[in-house]
DNA sequence: GGAAAATCTTGACGACTGTCCAGGAATAAC
DNA sequence: GTTATTCCTGGACAGTCGTCAAGATTTTCC
């Protein structure tokens, strides 16, 4: 074989790969509604497939098995939510800005996005049970750590202080918080929700000292 | 009927819904182990009926279907669960005392009823899908919340001071902390556990002014 | 002891599951 | 335009699920 005919080769290999991956993709962001909308115990590849414009079989022509799916599905989430606050850490330039930012940012994610993060309590919850998910929600967990970090690192600074308290407890504690507020939410008690939005900037005051 | 009669009738008919109630709960403690062993999604009836020692179409004989069976399963959970530190609560006398039996109660559950705990988060969990389970699991938790909040509250007591934040908050974060331990308890990664063992007196002390 | 009531077993049902595959449709290669 | 290759469909498969009911077994009652 030529040199060039290699090279065309490559690239349509390439793009061969390209189109697989985006399928693929794709695959997995209708896997990740699924999931949002019925929770892990209940989406089967059938109904996957359904708010998908493919049948079920294409699924397994893509992917190796439901495990490797789901865990595609999960590598997406990660994609969207990791980095929700970065921007409002970057532009705020006074520290009741940035609190304020990153509680009204807070609970509209709460508010938009609810079914996505209450998939995400299930498959980290799941990952509890089946090893098989650990790793990655380890490491989703371990991201999500940081962009918390980041949040409190930042208001301290602005507000001459040093975070009270280590990375781990902040983010157990807003996640904790931010858990409750999801389970209210879905609730419809709207009331609850509201409370604690009242009490997350206190609660940020607590994690700093000045 | 005379009296007598009426009143043997009654003692006949109590016995045996005792005896329907003893059953019930016997086939709802083998569904909360199953549940802790397996998740659940993964639990069956028929599986449900291996751990205990009769067969499968008993339980239908016994509870309605399966929500009926695994609400009751989480009514036992319940009672087994959310008096844990009362006795530590009512028995210590200093400040340091409490904290340190505290600390010590928290990461003993953690490691001898991990599959229990897990089995808790799955079903708060799967309330945030299925309505049916929320009023079951809001009453729970707000009895865990009421819990942790007798023991903070009496160790701000006992420290001469007060609680730093609202019985939600130093729930949230204290959930959030077992949460946390719990999920890298099951991951086998002791030296987390360790140190967050070594954060919860922080964490309490955070949680309390002087 | 025998009738009546309760308790339990067993097997069957229709529905649903993940997986696999034969073959049709669409696209790419030359 | 004609092969090759890739992509996708739809049905079949072996299993499992919750539910149910007929009948066997055990317990209760007189």
């Amino acid at each position: 074989m030529t040199e060039v005919a290699s090279r065309k080769q490559d690239r349509i290999a390439r793009r061969q790969v390209d189109k697989f991956d985006a399928r693929r993709t794709e695959l997995a962001v209708a896997t990740l509604h699924t999931l949002a909308e019925l929770g892990y115990a209940r989406t089967s590849l059938r109904e996957i497939a359904q708010n998908s414009e493919f049948s079920h079989g294409v699924l397994h022509y893509y992917f190796a098995d439901k495990r490797d799916l789901i865990t595609e599905a999960v590598r997406q989430y990660e994609v969207v939510c990791v980095t929700r606050y970065d921007e409002v850490v970057a532009t705020s330039t006074t520290a009741r800005q940035l609190r304020d930012e990153f509680v009204a940012m807070f609970f509209d994610t709460l508010d938009q996005d609810a079914t996505l993060h209450r998939l995400w309590y299930d498959l980290r919850n799941q990952s509890l049970f089946d090893e098989s998910f650990r790793a990655d929600v380890l490491e989703i967990d371990s991201h999500r750590e940081a962009m918390v970090w980041r949040v409190v690192h930042r208001y301290a600074e602005l507000l001459g202080g040093t975070p009270a308290a280590s990375s781990a407890l902040i983010y157990v504690t807003l996640d904790g918080l931010f858990q409750r507020a999801l389970l209210h939410q879905l609730s419809g008690n709207a009331g609850v929700v509201e409370s604690l939005r009242a009490e997350l900037p206190v609660t940020m005051d607590l994690l700093v000292k000045v």
